[in-house]
DNA sequence: CATTAAAATCGACACTGTGTAGACTTTCGG
DNA sequence: CCGAAAGTCTACACAGTGTCGATTTTAATG
């Protein structure tokens, strides 16, 4: 890998490598959606960068490395957003807000995360971040069930518990419908709304 | 494949050949265990089951074939059981019950479930069976769910779109927890099972 | 602007795993 | 006991992977 993580600090002109390592991400992206993981070669990788397969390997050591640093970028891309949207103080209101958000995200980066969820398991690099990822969700969750007067702790009938759970349920319904049509995901959405509502006590 | 699917009738003397195919997915599965699915070689399945991979393409064509008879195996065995098992009429004893008999399904076969799982996006054919497991598990829920008063319908805030992201819930959940421990798996579906009452409008 | 070290690229090679073909052996019903 | 079906093996052709050393391009610098 080339110039990489370590604070890239401020850089006068931008690498070439800089360019071609974006193309090959893109064309990553292009690829999973067309053929998806399994049959997408590195072969194939390297001729939609426009290099050869020897060239490539220069700026990924597999095809596992080049996807997951392309889940790092969706990942990170996602983090930045969640990072800087505010929080609202209302349950009912953080709650529809935040679904919103995340039906936002699946319609935008749907494939990537489905395809960051695929690999979590047999890619160690990509199940941290998802799990990352995962944490993000289920603690904020965890907030707003214990706002809504939800008991806190760790015990299975609890908040932290009750999150996380909630949080599989919305992953698992946006995965399956995010598949399907923008339409599904906007009713999985609804769905996942009300389970979440009822969970918090907000509704009866 | 050898003498496959239509009613096997009986049969008087057991051919070679179903003891070997046995030998083989018992071997798939203990492989799945050890390396998992990925590191998996048609090669190491044939020396387990100990025969050259020659001989192992007379039963199935491709690594994919095998594990698909041995999801089949398993997700037959899993439909025996849930039609042979009884449904109690009352709401709070049928989710307990349905909640104790997903445990057990989990701690026996979570291995061979987590993989289905893993590769009903990859293969078609797990995929067919996984989605017909879980459509089983939907329409039961949904039964519940009316019979506690939860409005019938398929809208998303009726009972069986409800159904479906509870049975997504506990998907996730399970395959997450049963990766862990049998304490953690106990736990998920304390908060399953929970959330599955509160959504039925049995708590609170 | 000539030099030169680093960055980027290429083609060829060795290796591993897949799937197929054809020949050989075993099994077992008639 | 004989012949067909069932089962097995070895050898081969092929795909994709990852590595290596040689070569070309880039861009900072004196």
């Amino acid at each position: 890998m080339p110039g990489r993580s370590p604070a890239r600090s401020r850089r006068a002109t931008e690498r070439k490598g800089d360019v071609r390592e974006r193309a090959i991400l893109d064309t990553c992206e292009a690829l999973l959606a067309q053929k998806g993981y399994d049959a997408m070669t590195v072969g194939d990788l390297a001729q939609g960068a426009g290099i050869t397969r020897g060239a490539l390997y220069f700026y990924f050591g597999s095809k596992q490395e080049a996807v997951t640093a392309l889940v790092a970028r969706t990942v990170e891309h996602l983090w930045e957003r969640s990072r800087t949207t505010a929080q609202a103080d209302e349950p009912r209101q953080a709650i529809a807000a935040a679904m919103q958000r995340t039906v936002d995200l699946w319609n935008e980066h749907g494939l990537v995360m489905r395809t960051a969820i695929d690999l979590s398991l047999t890619v160690p690099e990509i199940g941290e971040l998802w799990s990352r990822t995962a944490d993000l969700f289920i603690t904020a969750i965890t907030a707003v069930l214990e706002r809504a007067g939800v008991e806190a702790g760790t015990e299975p009938e609890q908040a932290s518990a009750m999150a996380r759970a909630l949080c599989w349920m919305i992953e698992r319904s946006f995965y399956h419908a995010s598949q399907e049509s923008r339409e599904e995901l906007q009713r999985a959405s609804s769905t996942c709304e009300h389970i979440w509502l009822i969970s918090a006590g907000l509704v009866g």
